[in-house]
RNA sequence: GCCCGGGUAGCUCAGUUGGUAGAGCAGCGGAUUGAAAAUCCGCGUGUCGGUGGUUCGAAUCCGCCCCCGGGCA
């Protein structure tokens, strides 16, 4: 069976147009590895590949989730599961791009299998930070699982709610889940993962623009008909980089142009944060700064047929 | 050409009676196990326009020069 290719790199580094440009000599088809593109409504906002420029080749788990579900790293990592055995049946070869970082190491690296935490336990924990504060969840959390609570930051809700979570639920410590992880989907030899890395002044220039094309092209549209549905903003979904910023906007809280700042500024601040996490947590990684798609296609092609000669 | 005002961090600016400078924003470094485009931790990054002088000591005072606004001609 052939290795599967996975592409990482920081936002509007250009992953879909090189996963698109392997796809169509390998034979592949892509599935996608970013949190906020498995949005149905969020089609523009989140750069998702248009079908005019997919090329006819296949796509996978793009705008297959609604904005008012949950999904998670385990959800996406089961559909990805499934969908690369699909993918490898049919003698195809998987091509995984996106930017979200935990997902590519969730695939290679197992998670720990936790077991799902009940959707009631899940919305008291959040009804306990709302009603009480970050102070009160952490408090809680230092009484029952205290080990834990050291570990984390006092102020780091997320982290806090979610270890909190996982006591209720288990009774357990999740520090005794993390300590193992599962077998990982795609064992060491059977994928080749490379991280775009243009250089950091192109790629902020990049956003910026890429924001403004957003803008044109029905972004500002697509950020009303999701506000238009009411879901709670503390949803995955609803916080896609710039639209909460849009959203102050549509409610009359700021004018167009301070929104459009802090969007590109938030996305500007995601694309260091990938930026450290493929330096700290994929070391290995083979680095491709080339910016045109045929410099990288050719580095890739080398790379790939170093550990597939075939 | 003359008269004002201003040149200090990437940007906007603060800087007491001279003691080699600090805020906001931007930015930078880091963490990352089912919310990860999330969440959290940390960091001033500087020929104080240039040059000469006064002084133990100059972003602060003086001379000359350069640049940017505004005004008068």
């Amino acid at each position: 069976m052939r290795p599967a290719i996975l592409i990482h790199g920081p936002t509007a580094s250009g992953k879909t147009s090189v996963a698109i440009e392997l796809a169509k000599t390998l034979d592949g088809e892509i599935i996608n590895a970013d949190s906020m593109q498995v949005y149905r409504d969020l089609k523009v906002l989140s750069a998702r590949p248009d079908p005019s420029e997919m090329q006819d080749v296949t796509h996978h788990m793009f705008g297959h989730v609604d904005a008012a579900t949950r999904y998670s790293t385990g959800l996406w990592l089961e559909d990805a599961t499934q969908t690369i055995a699909d993918v490898q049946r049919r003698g195809r070869l998987p091509i995984i791009a996106g930017g979200t970082g935990l997902y590519l190491l969730a695939l290679t690296e197992g998670l720990s299998e936790i077991p799902p935490v009940p959707e009631d336990i899940r919305a008291d924990v959040r009804y306990i930070l709302q009603d009480q504060g970050i102070a009160g969840l952490y408090a809680r959390l230092q009484a029952a699982d205290p080990a834990m609570a050291a570990d984390l930051s006092p102020n780091d809700r997320q982290r806090v709610s979610r270890a909190y979570e996982v006591w209720l639920a288990t009774g357990k410590s999740i520090r005794d889940f993390q300590g193992s992880r599962s077998r990982p989907v795609l064992a060491p030899g059977e994928w080749l993962g490379v991280a775009l890395t243009p250089p950091r002044t192109r790629l902020y220039n990049r956003i910026d623009r890429r924001f403004e094309t957003m803008m044109m092209h029905g972004g500002m549209e697509e950020a009303r008909a999701l506000v238009g549905r009411g879901l709670d903003p503390e949803l995955p979904a609803m916080k896609a980089s710039g639209l909460p910023w849009l959203a102050a906007f549509i409610r009359g809280e700021m004018t167009a142009e301070t929104a459009a700042d802090h969007a590109k500024r938030d996305t500007r601040r995601y694309a260091k944060r990938q930026f450290t996490w493929i330096s700290r947590q994929f070391p290995f990684w083979p680095r491709i700064p080339a910016l045109s798609d045929a410099a990288r296609k050719k580095v890739i092609f080398a790379l790939y047929r170093e550990i597939d000669p075939g």
